[in-house]
DNA sequence: AGAATACTGAACCATTGGGTTCACTATAGT
DNA sequence: ACTATAGTGAACCCAATGGTTCAGTATTCT
């Protein structure tokens, strides 16, 4: 049903699950492989690697294959466009109180 | 599976859906009923309700029932919590390109 | 009082999402 | 050459999600 046309929307969906926020975390700390990202969840390699597609749609996370491993790094500037978003939105949200009551 | 335990990952949750990104856009031009809300979308008013609900649990928007109808306002300063969450992984992310390739 | 409006809740349905296992490929180490 | 390691993809499973309809309840209007 969702489209998923536009970036915002991949990284939006990325973000809702705790697990990836948890991985991205991480990767604030320094770029990791899928066994060390996998590793502290308990989880399957599978598992992580799925995370790591979605976390890549969402332009968030970026990889590279280097021999057996894969490298996985935050994508600089990830969170521009959704800062963007959310910060829009909040100019509003602290206006509230002030126009309470219109309409 | 996930468990919700902060207003953080229900709002995160929350904001996964473009319905309800672009109901949360639309109060921030002003509050609004269900049925207003509902209408642009072709929405049952029911559908409108369910997420209108999620909204509420991420404390994103406050409501309140006057007469037969709800109206739905913006939270003030909805998006502390989820902004401190991004702005720390922002600025980590802003930091990629100088720390490439360590560990 | 009676009719229309606005929402609400329960039940249901189809799709997506997060996870697994299993079998496989490719690289690294001995 | 052989073994172990790291990741990958396909198939599958179950729970959660986004939506509906239908049957109510509470207000408002005439």
């Amino acid at each position: 049903m969702v489209q998923y046309s536009t970036t915002v929307d991949h990284a939006f969906a990325a973000l809702a699950d705790p697990t990836r926020r948890a991985v991205l975390e991480r990767l604030g700390s320094g770029s990791a492989t899928i066994s060390e990202l996998a590793e502290p969840f308990g989880m399957s390699l599978t598992g992580m690697k799925k995370h790591i597609r979605l976390l890549e749609e969402a332009q968030l996370v970026t990889t590279e294959k280097v021999g057996r491993v894969r490298r996985c790094t935050l994508t600089p500037y990830a969170f521009e466009g959704i800062s963007t978003w959310l910060q829009r939105l909040d100019r509003f949200a602290q206006l509230v109180e002030r126009t309470k009551g219109d309409r």
